[in-house]
DNA sequence: TAGATTGTTAATCGATTAACAATC
DNA sequence: TAGATTGTTAATCGATTAACAATC
């Protein structure tokens, strides 16, 4: 549309896949539109929130009906990345791993994990679903191999600035981070924290507050 | 401090665990204070921002030395409710209920799974690691019995809402949500959404952004 | 004292919400 | 036409950052 990127804003691309979401769910419906009141109202938001982040698609909607529901959709997931296969290896393959793997089809779209590295010495043949796991020290010369440039990383907080270190050195780009450390890496590397824990804070202060109200 | 709450952001909310183990590794080295500009540079923030965060604790650094390590761990963990014991079950036993429990200890402080449940008949003994898994039909009478107020729902998002509206009627007053849907509550319960799709949506687009400049 | 730090108050920044014209 | 909706622009709100006085 411009040569120029819009600046799109983290909250902003934090609620495009939850909209997403929902409108499949309305598409499987049969219905063929959907109006930003309407979407606003399903996730408890304002229509014009909606409206301006749905603008993001580059999507014109129609006055009086809403949404063509297969063009909004599809844009959206063209923007998000969704449609492509954007292919990560999984480091750490304790329980959280697993689940990431087990979870990727229904709840990580966008993300493809195409084989599991664990720090520990790795029987062959050993696996998780489909997927399987090799010994770390393979994921110098299959990093450049395979083109990768993602890693999920699930392994134990002590552990995870030494293997980031690693990853970064066999140039690995972006790492989404399942531990609770703090990851310190070069400019050009994008880091994307997900501490479960800062959930858990939010959720007991907000039961407590509630208590006493 | 005062009879009124100070109304604190989530975005304090969501740092103040980054900060308490940050504090916790560094008094294992041993030392006995911390200053704000120091925690600003290990975190990648500003220093007003923490001592700002750091003042809902009612915690009073000393000019020229910081904080008082001990003392502020003891408040962080006050504050955020991690020292007492959030009895919770677990609804939903697939890979990702199965993570959560296993990774309680290190990660999910604050919150203490003590039984686990699922939507599919149950053999009996079976367990992840110390948790009972037990029936789903049992929810109704253990959840006043052992007057636990806390759900981690780990279910199919297709079968969160129906799980959902049953754990309400139980007497659930807060719900963390780690499937994709987006529940329906009434007012007094607390929801808490752990959408892992948004960190990915943010991933994605972070490195899209990077390699075109 | 000089310099570093806390902690408060003010300024800035950015996101959300409200208002409203345009459109069908 | 009347009414509902989009989409832009302005107003509001709140969080972050900057400035600075107080203190040791």
């Amino acid at each position: 549309m411009s040569l120029f990127k819009k600046k799109i804003s983290e909250p902003t691309l934090r609620r495009l896949p939850v909209y997403l979401n929902l409108l499949r769910r309305i598409q499987q419906e049969g219905r063929p539109t959907v109006s930003a009141p309407e979407i606003a109202k399903q996730v408890n938001q304002d229509a014009s929130q909606v409206i301006k982040d749905l603008s993001v698609t580059g999507i014109k909607g129609k006055t009086r009906v809403g949404y063509h529901l297969p063009e909004l959709i599809e844009a959206l997931e063209q923007f998000l990345g969704f449609n492509r296969t954007n292919e990560a290896f999984l480091v750490g393959t304790g329980p959280m791993g697993k689940a990431l793997v087990f979870l990727q089809k229904k709840q990580l779209q966008g993300l493809k994990i195409v084989a599991a590295f664990d720090l520990r010495p790795v029987k062959s043949g050993n696996s998780i679903g489909h997927i399987n796991i090799h010994d770390f020290k393979y994921l110098e010369e299959l990093i450049p191999k395979l083109n990768i440039r993602i890693a999920v990383l699930t392994v134990p907080s002590e552990l995870a600035q030494k293997t980031t270190d690693s990853l970064v050195g066999f140039g690995i780009r972006a790492i989404w981070n399942l531990s609770s450390a703090i990851l310190d890496v070069p400019d050009h590397v994008i880091v994307q924290n997900t501490p479960l824990v800062d959930d858990i804070s939010v959720l007991l202060h907000k039961l407590r507050n509630h208590d006493s109200e």
